[in-house]
DNA sequence: CGTAATTTTGACGCGCGTCAAAGCTTGTGG
DNA sequence: CCACAAGCTTTGACGCGCGTCAAAATTACG
């Protein structure tokens, strides 16, 4: 089914590649045109997700990863009182689904924010290129240190942080990943509900609501509904990064 | 320099596996003898560590992963402010280095908790005998996977939650830990002091001392120092996953 | 344009951090 | 083997941050 013989340049490839939220895989290690190729081949699209609709659920037998086009997903657990819980928002140019390969099975759901497209990046195939493709490899490896970092990152910053602080850290996060896909890092549409915003942060949504007012009121930020632009990143860095925080650290020994 | 011949049987293989924490690497996927001799070789044994030495730091040029196989290991990141946050606890059997693959610097210190002897797994050789073995390509990839899924659960875990859910919570990780690797799951010396505990929690030692009395008081453990023996494991687990955290969900859509 | 979902506002209470000081360990040197 | 520090751990008193409940205001959507 992929036997069609294909005239390509790298340009294109790149490009496409880029569109379609490779270029995570394909930009930290050089990989030549034909390697390009092959993992493009590999690729499937898929038809846009409407809000609400799932690209999978916990349990779910794990087949691929995902790269985000457009849009935005939620991923959750369920709780065993059954409440949702929020554990990432995956924007475009984001990969989920890499916590599926140890146990063979989806973690967690993965639900549509807004219309949204993916890519889709069939595991066995993946991993068969990777053995061929040396730099792939080093590729895969390297994202997926990057999750456990920056998951690590996350762990931190949400567990022993205030309120405000949390939502300094999160507003941040958003600007620098929306920056990094040549987006406006000071004014952008949040993707998602206050409410889903407080869970994700483990706060109520009437403590989020307050913070957004403060946050107005301090000049930090200017919101109506999801249009948030950041006022002051340098104060919001000051509250995200540490001033004021001296929390329980003095107890340990040097 | 590892040019010697070697005569090997699977099973002494197999032990020194084990034995150096290997195993992780090795378990998951079946290996046969010539590959895991291999592997062994490349892994070097280093001087135990004494509680407190570094075995690297935050920064450190990225050089290779480290398997515990006796003591505890500590990781840690200095906040702005120049306070550690412990940001996790490694116990024989468990794998530490592998945030570091992304960015190719140490994102955190590691130190000993107490008399610790590592395995020290050179990171080049690695990826290059993943490549020649797609079975230790894909045990990388699982742990990474698992790696990933770990901090996810234990982001929820401590993020969200009350201080007495976080202790159950930290309590049953470590009688999982011990008992996977043949310890007992009810008896057990904590490696690390009740400050480190506190603040790898995000809590403050004060309140980690009233729980342990509370625990007690309750029939949930026994505890004198850092000896502890879970009494009423299914108590525990009641307070860990679930009951009596209708927290912030009900306001979610669907 | 009306109904449901979300967001906002206010009042109130509890959990947990903070400060301060009193036991307990642990290790070191006489 | 004991004495004396220097940590740790515990205890109590107190206050603030944030969750909770309830209801109004606003927004989204058919």
């Amino acid at each position: 089914m992929a036997a069609k013989q294909r005239v390509v340049n790298l340009s294109t490839i790149r490009q496409a590649c880029s569109e379609c939220s490779l270029f995570q895989l394909c930009l930290p290690v050089t990989l030549d045109a034909e390697d390009v190729e092959q993992l493009e081949d590999i690729v499937q699209r898929r038809r846009p997700l409407r809000r609400g609709e799932y690209l999978y659920r916990a349990e779910d037998p794990f087949r691929a990863i995902y790269a985000v086009r457009a849009g935005a997903i939620k991923t959750t657990v369920l709780s065993i009182n059954g409440e949702e819980q929020i554990t990432g928002f995956h924007l475009p140019g984001e990969i989920l689904g890499l916590d599926a390969i140890n146990s063979g099975r989806h973690p967690c759901s993965a639900q549509a924010l807004e219309t949204t497209s993916v890519c889709e990046i069939p595991f066995d195939n993946l991993e068969y290129l990777a053995t061929k493709i040396p730099g792939l490899q080093q590729s895969l490896l390297r994202i997926m240190s990057k999750e456990i970092f920056k998951d690590h990152e996350l762990l931190y910053a949400v567990a022993k942080r205030s309120a405000d602080e949390r939502l300094a850290i999160v507003l941040l996060s958003f600007s620098n990943r929306f920056g990094r896909r040549g987006l406006s890092r000071t004014r952008f549409r949040l993707p998602m509900s206050r409410a889903e915003l407080s869970n994700y942060l483990g706060l109520a949504p009437e403590t989020m609501s307050r913070l957004f007012r403060r946050f107005q009121e301090q000049g930090l930020i200017t919101a109506s509904g999801k249009e948030i632009a950041l006022q002051d990143i340098g104060a919001l860095r000051d509250l995200a990064y540490g001033y004021g925080c001296e929390a329980n650290q003095r107890h340990l020994r040097s």
